[in-house]
DNA sequence: TTGTATGCGTTATCAA
DNA sequence: TTGATAACGCATACAA
């Protein structure tokens, strides 16, 4: 069985009390009793059942994340990554991270009400807003702490702490790159419509055209689900439905990926023929060949500042403002091809 | 304030018994009570502290892993593919993963028994086993429930419930497979020599040597760290070392894809020139240029049965047989290049 | 059908 | 310097 401070007691023969004082370093207990049930306790394994201080403590020095965890989802690695500078920072700060895998056939909020209404966190990190989001409502309006990576969809407000980066300025640096370059047809592949960063992608689009003085055209977009074969698909059948285009742009790298695998499917080159930008800069970006030109995020970096940020607002220490919104980075790399004249 | 059974037994004139019980199901209380109960119960927002009924049931319907979560293990897609198929197979058993990062400059015992001796986890997944593993010992002589991916190094028993792969196989197939396409000098670059598969692979590597009667050269081995900048390092110095190499062994994906770059760095063409086999066969090994020829192992899998086992395991039906020894698959692709006459 | 009492293991308050 | 007692929130054995 296990050990207890109750068993210590009984075997020291000293109460309960004294044995939790003198494990807990205080210093109104004898040195010599201290010693001697330090000792026994050591000698019997003793570790504090955590679940017992936890719930005493009203703490659990633990915080969440609820996160797609099928085999789908296995080359996500904004979310791998994310997840790393989280579950790191987090135990720099003597925190552990409780996974809930959100498994597509189970309700998303019963979820957040297990885990966070039943007080399994202190915490939690919401990922990948939606536009919205009842995630955010419910933690707001229970008071439960928690931070968010991306922020709310254009027009809502975005009350709450976040880290984003401002994918719209992204996007449209993306276009000019491309217009820059020459192109004049560019596709775009979008993340589903109820996500959140969907809209300011797909404004930073409009507003790379409308600066290049190039017209919108509804056909050139299209929306993936984020992975890899999905880009594949989409960007296949930009290239067959729309023959001038000679760019696209992928809004996360995944896509982007399998959108360069589309255009080999088609005959084409990628770079030389139909020029490809991602979102994210994942690893592999720069192992892919060609290199794949994106907008760099720094995810891991992003998992850190969420979690201090998230241990400020458990202490109460948060800051007053709330959302920082990153500036993004375009990286220029070979999927790009040669500027055309 | 957060709602406790006490709150709905106030509220609703009831005793904490029978609001516990109302909620709880059970078919001893009173049709219209049950309904008042739960009725308040949903009004109040109540939700059951999962805490207190941890302690209380001496069960927390979770399990633990302890990883390396550094930025460093960000691409490390063996252990974000693991980590998937455990938190996706406990996700459907209703079962939490909480995750321990490891970090370097932490002592990974006083993780195990912070975790697993202070009762957060109901078992644990031990995963990279050890030559002579400390983690295993502590928990086999606690009775901690857990199950280890991979088995313990040669020589050592394995008198625990594992999954691994038969990797020695997997290297003698590898040799054997370069033998066939002519190669007659091939390095080996394994993972560092702590972790108890890395004597298996080595044996391996032997055993395809002997067979093809070929000299086992000492100095054709070296050892990485399983990460892709040390494949290219350890490929690199090989190379240089040893002109005569025409083929290269790295015992993981990770560290094949780095030597790959390796290989151009040093002016060569990976096939052509060098031919390179890796490890695990990640997402990577399929989408790199030129593909990586590997052997397989079935990982969101393993970590699937890891975890059934383990609940089985907590659940105290584990089945009699302990280790499931998983057969290797060699995936010829593009990096092993044109069979040489 | 409902309620009382008890314990899970810990820590803090207060009295001795 | 030490110990008895209570409380965290829940669920059960047992009594009514």
């Amino acid at each position: 069985m296990r050990v207890t401070l109750k068993d210590i007691a009984e075997k020291s023969g000293y109460s309960i009390t004294t044995v939790s004082r003198a494990l807990g370093g205080f210093d109104d207990v004898n040195e010599g009793t201290r010693k001697r049930i330090v000792t026994i306790a050591d000698d019997m394994g003793y570790q504090p059942n955590l679940i017992a201080r936890q719930l005493r403590d009203r703490r659990t020095n633990t915080i969440g994340i609820i996160a797609p965890m099928n085999i789908e989802s296995a080359e996500d690695d904004f979310f791998n990554i994310l997840i790393k500078g989280i579950a790191h920072t987090a135990s720099l700060h003597r925190y552990d991270l409780l996974i809930s895998a959100q498994l597509p056939s189970h309700d998303e909020m019963d979820a957040y009400r297990r885990i966070a209404g039943g007080n399994r966190v202190d915490g939690l990190i919401v990922a990948r807003t939606y536009r919205d989001d009842p995630r955010i409502a419910y933690l707001s309006s229970n008071n439960i702490p928690f931070v968010v990576s991306g922020r709310s969809a254009p027009g809502e407000t975005s009350d709450f702490h976040y880290i984003d980066v401002d994918s719209q300025t992204g996007l449209r640096l993306a276009v000019e790159h491309f217009v820059d370059y020459g192109h004049q047809h560019i596709g775009l592949i979008l993340p589903p419509a109820h996500l959140a960063f969907t809209a300011y992608r797909l404004k930073g689009y409009q507003d790379g055209l409308d600066g290049a003085g190039l017209p919108f055209r509804e056909e050139y977009v299209t929306y993936g689900d984020l992975h890899r074969e999905s880009g594949q698909q989409q960007a296949e059948a930009l290239i067959q439905a729309h023959p001038e285009l000679t760019a696209i742009i992928a809004c996360n790298d995944l896509m982007a990926l399998g959108a360069m695998r589309g255009v080999r499917n088609c005959g084409l080159r990628v770079g030389e023929d139909i020029a490809i930008c991602g979102f994210d800069d994942i690893p592999a970006a720069q192992h892919v060949t060609p290199t794949l030109t994106t907008i760099y995020q720094p995810i891991f970096e992003i998992g850190e500042g969420l979690t201090t940020r998230l241990l400020n607002v458990i202490s109460q220490e948060a800051p007053i403002e709330k959302g920082i919104l990153l500036d993004p980075q375009l990286v220029i790399r070979e999927s790009s091809g040669k500027k055309r004249v």
